[in-house]
RNA sequence: GCCAAAUUAGUUUAAUGGUAAAACAAGGCACUCGUAAUGCUUAGCUGUGAGUUCGAUUCUCGCAUUUGGCACCA
C-alpha cells in the first residue's frame, strides 16, 4: 500500500485537495470554521467546526462535486506572506486560525497564506499551481474527531480523502482498499471457522472455535520450544488476584481504569488480571536467589482481563480477554544488555519464521515533563533508556523514539504492525522494569554475601496470541503455511467404491498430520472447489491409477498443478514442508 | 467513552406499514463421478425493549452488538 506521506509530489497534490476540500465545504456551508487539514500516509483529512450540523452520507457527493466544479474553474494557488500581527487581523473571527496564529513562534515573522479563488487558507504549504492539477480525488470517510486530539474537547467533524495525479492511480489505490477488507482477519477468521463471538458472552470475548484452537495451539508448542531452549522456566498462576496484589505493584493506582471492577468473595476483593507481573515477583519471591542463579526468565500462556474501551475493541486484535505469550526474565543489572539483546534476537528469529517483514521497531521512552504518568526517578529512567539504545545500536537494528509511550515503571521497546483495516497495533514487546522488583522487595545474594535488587524484563514475543493470530491470518490471506494450518492434507478419492479403501490407508500412514478424507458422495470437482476455498494446504486425489502403481497425486494451495510421487517421497515433502516453515 | 452508520436463515444478500425472497451451506432422494459448483427436494430468518398504529421487520425512541473514525492501548 502507498504511502502518500512519504511521497513527496502526493504530499503537496493531497495537502492542495484537502484545502479543495475546505473550499467546497465553505460554499456549502458558509457558517464552516476550519481547524487543520494535513496530510496522512493514507491521503489527507481536514477537521472542520460546522457547529450543531452534522455531515450525512448524503452530503458527500455534494462536497466531492463541489469540489469537482471548483477544479474545473481552474484558479490558481496564490501564496502570500504576512506578518503576524496582519495574520490575527486577517483571521479575526476566525478562533481556530486564530490559536493556530498564537502558537507561532514569534520571531518567524512571515506567515504564509494560499488563496484559490474566493477562499484563503493559513497555510506553510506547498501547493500545487492551479486546482486545475486536482481531479483525481475520492472523499473516503467521515468522522467526529477532537479538537487537538483530546477528549475533554469538543469534537470536530472530520473528512477523509486521497488524491492521485491519474485516474488510475486513484482506481487501484481504491482497489487496493478493498482487498485490504477481504484480508481483515475478521471477515477470514468466519470464513474459515477461526473464531466468533456472541452477546451473551459479551463484547471483546473472543470464542476460539476448533480450526483457531489448532492454529493457536500450534503457535503455543512453537513458541514453548524456543522459550525452553533459551532456559525459561514455564509456570501456571491464577487469572484473578487481589485488589492487595495490584495495591502493591502499583497498578492499581495507575492501571485501575483499565480493569474490570474488583468482586468480593468472603473477606477478600479479587479483579480479574489485567497482566501478570505481580504473579510472576512472586514466584521469583518463592525462593531465595543467588546471583549465580539470574538470570531467572518465568514464563507463562496467561489469560488476562482488560477492561478496553467499547469503541476500541476489535475481532481478535483488541479484546478484552486475551492470552498474552508473556515472561519476566529476572536479572542483575549487569546482565540488562545481554538479555535484553537475546530478546530481541528472539523477536527477529521469529518473524524470520513468520516470514514477516513489514514491522516497525518503537522505543517507547517516557515524557519527562510528566510525573504524573510515571514513576519518578530520573537517573533510573535515563539509565534504562540509554541502556535501551545502546543495544539497539550495537546490532544496527533501525527504529524510531516515541516520548511519551513508555510504562510507568519504565522504557520498552515495542514493535508495531499494520493491520489490514486500521492504524498500526503493538504486536511484540519488551519492557525495562526496575520499579516491581522494589515494590515486591525482591531480592537476590551478591558474591559478597550481600542483598541486592535484580532488574526486570517484561516481555511478549506473539504479544498476546489473539493479535498474533489475527496479524498471521491478515498476512496469509488465511492460506496458512502447512505447520499451522487446522487441516493440512484433505484426501478426495475419485469413487468411493473402488477408491476408499487405498485413501484410508494413506489416511493412517499419514498419522502425524492433520487429514481429511471427504467420504461424501459428491462430484470430485465440487470436493476439490471445496478444499480449495478452504484454503487447505495439500489436497490428494486418489483414483485407480494411484491405487494401481501405489502412489498418491498432491496438488498443493495456489497451484494448479497436480503431482503424483510415491507416498514415502509426498511424506517427505510433507516433512521438509513442516520443517522449513512454508 | 465520543461522532456517525448498520443489524433480515448457518453465510452472503433481496423486499415490504398487512409478519418475508434468493443463492450457497444443512437434511433427504437420485447420479458413482479424474482436479473450482450434478439434478430434484425438505426444513430454516426480521438483534432486543418500549412507543405510534386496527396492524411494525418496515416509522420513532432506548438498549445491545457490529462497522468506520476519534480518544484510549501498562
Amino acid at each position: 500500500m502507498i504511502n502518500i506521506k512519504e511521497d513527496e509530489r502526493l504530499s503537496v497534490l493531497n495537502h492542495s485537495c484537502a484545502h479543495l476540500l475546505a473550499q467546497a465545504v465553505k460554499h456549502l456551508y458558509p457558517e464552516a470554521k476550519f481547524w487543520v487539514g494535513p496530510v496522512i500516509s493514507e491521503g489527507f483529512y481536514y477537521d472542520i467546526d460546522l457547529g450543531d450540523y452534522k455531515i450525512t452520507d448524503e452530503d458527500i457527493p455534494k462536497i466531492e462535486h463541489e469540489m469537482k466544479k471548483i477544479a474545473k474553474d481552474g484558479k490558481r494557488i496564490v501564496r502570500h506572506e504576512i506578518s503576524k500581527s496582519e495574520a490575527l487581523e486577517m483571521f479575526k473571527d476566525d478562533p481556530y486560525k486564530i490559536d493556530l496564529i498564537e502558537r507561532m513562534d514569534e520571531d518567524e515573522t512571515v506567515i504564509s497564506c494560499y488563496t484559490q479563488g474566493d477562499f484563503t487558507d493559513l497555510c506553510r504549504g506547498p501547493h500545487v499551481e492551479t486546482v486545475k492539477e486536482l481531479k483525481h480525488f475520492k472523499l473516503l470517510k467521515f468522522s467526529g474527531a477532537y479538537f487537538k486530539g483530546d477528549s475533554n474537547n469538543k469534537m470536530l467533524q472530520r473528512i477523509y480523502g486521497v488524491c492521485f495525479e491519474t485516474e488510475e492511480d486513484l482506481n487501484a489505490y481504491l482497489k487496493e482498499l478493498e482487498e485490504a477488507q477481504e484480508r481483515d482477519h475478521r471477515k477470514i477468521g468466519k470464513n474459515l471457522g477461526i473464531f466468533t463471538s456472541h452477546d451473551l458472552v459479551g463484547k471483546g470475548m473472543p470464542l476460539w472455535l476448533p480450526n483457531g484452537a489448532i492454529i493457536r495451539k500450534e503457535l503455543e508448542n512453537y513458541i514453548y520450544a524456543k522459550e525452553q531452549k533459551l532456559g525459561y522456566k514455564h509456570v501456571y498462576t491464577p487469572c484473578v488476584g487481589t485488589v492487595d496484589l495490584y495495591k502493591t505493584s502499583g497498578h492499581w493506582d495507575h492501571y485501575k481504569e483499565n480493569m474490570f471492577p474488583s468482586m468480593k468473595v468472603d473477606e477478600e476483593e479479587f479483579v480479574l488480571r489485567p497482566m501478570n507481573c505481580p504473579h510472576h515477583m512472586l514466584v521469583y519471591a518463592n525462593e531465595l536467589h543467588s546471583y549465580r542463579d539470574l538470570p531467572i526468565r518465568i514464563g507463562e500462556f496467561a489469560t488476562d482481563f482488560r477492561y478496553e474501551a467499547s469503541g476500541a475493541v476489535k475481532g481478535l486484535e483488541r479484546v478484552r480477554c486475551m492470552c498474552q505469550n508473556d515472561a519476566h526474565l529476572f536479572v542483575r543489572p549487569d546482565q540488562i544488555g545481554e538479555e535484553f539483546k537475546k530478546v530481541v534476537e528472539l523477536i527477529l528469529d521469529v518473524y524470520h519464521d513468520f516470514g514477516i517483514k513489514n514491522y516497525k521497531f518503537r522505543l517507547s521512552l517516557r515524557d519527562s515533563e510528566d510525573k504524573e504518568k510515571y514513576f519518578d526517578d530520573d537517573k533510573m529512567w535515563n539509565d534504562a533508556e540509554a541502556k535501551l539504545r545502546e543495544v539497539l545500536n550495537d546490532l544496527g537494528i533501525p527504529y524510531y523514539e516515541a516520548i511519551g509511550e513508555a510504562a510507568f515503571y519504565g522504557p520498552k521497546l515495542d514493535v508495531e504492525v499494520k493491520p489490514a483495516v486500521g492504524p498500526e497495533v503493538t504486536l511484540s514487546t519488551c519492557q525495562l522494569d526496575f520499579l516491581l522488583p522494589r515494590r515486591f522487595e525482591l531480592s537476590y545474594i551478591d558474591s559478597e554475601g550481600k542483598s541486592q535488587i535484580p532488574v526486570v524484563l517484561h516481555r511478549a514475543i506473539f504479544g498476546t496470541f489473539d493479535r498474533f493470530t489475527a496479524f498471521i491470518l491478515e498476512e496469509t490471506k488465511g492460506a496458512l503455511p502447512l505447520w499451522l494450518s487446522p487441516v493440512q492434507v484433505n484426501i478426495i478419492p475419485v469413487n468411493n467404491n473402488y477408491h476408499l479403501e487405498y485413501c484410508e490407508k494413506i489416511k493412517d500412514s499419514l498419522e502425524n498430520y492433520r487429514v481429511e478424507l471427504d467420504k461424501r458422495e459428491e462430484k470430485l470437482s465440487y470436493k476439490m472447489r471445496e478444499s480449495v476455498i478452504r484454503k487447505i494446504p495439500v489436497t490428494l486425489i486418489i483414483g485407480q491409477k494411484e491405487v494401481d502403481d501405489n502412489t498418491v497425486s498432491y496438488r498443493m494451495y495456489g497451484s494448479e498443478e497436480t503431482k503424483t510421487v510415491s507416498l514415502s517421497d509426498f511424506q517427505k515433502l510433507l516433512e521438509d514442508k513442516i520443517k522449513n516453515k512454508n
